[in-house]
DNA sequence: CCTATTATCCTAAGTATATTAGGCGATGCA
DNA sequence: TGCATCGCCTAATATACTTAGGATAATAGG
C-alpha cells in the first residue's frame, strides 16, 4: 500500500486551507483523512489528537496575520500606520475567515505565550508609538484597538452589517478616522 | 414509566444553565438527557434536533441580553446611558460566558430578524439620541459601539487581557471614556 | 367510568467523529 | 542485504446525532 506522505505540518496547512473552505469548526480529523484518501487513524501517527491539530492550524493563522501586520506598519507611522494595521485585520478576516476564527482557538498559556499573538500585540503597540500615550494609558489604548479591529471583524462576518444601508467599509474608514482622532487626544482622567 | 414533564421550554432554559457552567459549545442533546434522567432519543418529541436547541439557546440569551440593555437605557441618556449599555454589555458577558457567546450562534436570516437582537440594535442608537449625529454617521457609530462591546468583552473572557497589568475594569472605563469623546466630536468627512 | 386518542418516553438501529491498540508491509540505514 | 523503524492499516470502544416504530401514561369524549 503506498504510502501518502503525510506530516504533522501537511496536515496543519490542509486544516488551514480546509478551514476557509468550510469553517473553522467543521475542520475535522476524519475531513483531513478523507482529503490525503488515508484511513482517519492513521493521522495519529502525526497528531496527537483533533485538539492538536486546531492548535496547530490557530498557531499558523496567528502567524500569518502577524507577519502581515509586521508588513503593514513597517515603515509606516502615525496615522497611517494605524489604517494600514486596520486594515490587516480586516482584510486578513475576509481572505480567510476560517483563519480568523482559528486566531481565537483557546490555545494553553505556554503555547500562547510562544504564539505570534505576541508579535501581533507588538504591532498594535508599535502603531501607538505614533501618538504619545504613556503607561497605562497604551495598554488601555493596545485593548481598545484589539477590541475594535475584533468586533467589527466578527460582525461584518456574521452578516450583522447586511440589513442596514451603508457600506461596510465606510464605517470601517469612519471607524479608523474615529479611533485614529481618539488616540491624538486619549482622554487623561 | 412515569414521565419527566419535558417541555422545549425546559429544555432550552436548562440548556441555558447548562451553557453558562460548560460552555455553549459544549451544550448537548445527550448532556441535557442526562440531565432529565431521560433517554437521548426522547429529546425529540420537544425540539426537532441540535441546532433547534442552540438556535433556542441563542434567542433566549438575546433575549435577556436586550431585557437587560433596555432597563439600562431607561430614564438615562448621553454619556450616562452609554455607560450604562456599555456596562450591561460586559457584565453580562461576564456573568454569563455561555449565554454571551450563545448571542453569537449564527440564526438564519428570518429568526434573526424576529430576534430580541432586532431589539438591541435599537437600543444602541436610542443611545445615540444623545449625540446629534445624522445618517449615515448614526450607521456607522452604531456599528461602532458594537464592535467595541462585543470586542472587549469577547477579549476579555478569553483571557487576553490577563497576562498586562492594569485591571480590565480601567481599560473597559477609559474606553468607553473615549467612546464618548468620539461620538461628541464624531469626525465629519 | 370506560374507551379512544394522543403525547411522551422507550428500544433499536444507523451514521459520524474521536481515540487507542496492535499488525504488517515499506523504507532506509548499517 | 538484513533488520529496525516508520507509516498506514484493521479492529474495537466511546460519544453524539438522528430516525423509526413500539409501549404506556395522560387526557378527552361518550
Amino acid at each position: 500500500m503506498a504510502r501518502a506522505g503525510l506530516t504533522a505540518d501537511r496536515l496543519i496547512r490542509a486544516g488551514a486551507v480546509l478551514a476557509d473552505e468550510i469553517g473553522f469548526e467543521q475542520v475535522t480529523l476524519a475531513a483531513l483523512a478523507r482529503q490525503f484518501d488515508v484511513k482517519l487513524a492513521s493521522l495519529y501517527a502525526h497528531v496527537n489528537n483533533a485538539h492538536h491539530l486546531k492548535a496547530g492550524i490557530a498557531l499558523l493563522a496567528l502567524d500569518q496575520l502577524a507577519a502581515l501586520a509586521a508588513d503593514a506598519v513597517a515603515g509606516r507611522a502615525g496615522k497611517e500606520a494605524l489604517v494600514a494595521l486596520a486594515n490587516v485585520h480586516r482584510d486578513f478576516a475576509r481572505a480567510h475567515p476560517g483563519l480568523f476564527a482559528a486566531c481565537r482557538f483557546e490555545l494553553d498559556d505556554a503555547t500562547a505565550a510562544t504564539s505570534a499573538g505576541v508579535r501581533l500585540a507588538q504591532m498594535l503597540r508599535a502603531v501607538l508609538r505614533g501618538y504619545s500615550l504613556s503607561e497605562p494609558d497604551q495598554t488601555h489604548a493596545v485593548r481598545l484597538l484589539g477590541s475594535v479591529f475584533l468586533g467589527f471583524a466578527t460582525l461584518e462576518l456574521a452578516g450583522s452589517f447586511k440589513h442596514s444601508l451603508p457600506d461596510p467599509a465606510n464605517s470601517w474608514s469612519r471607524t479608523v478616522d474615529a479611533i485614529d482622532m481618539t488616540l491624538r487626544s486619549w482622554p487623561t482622567k
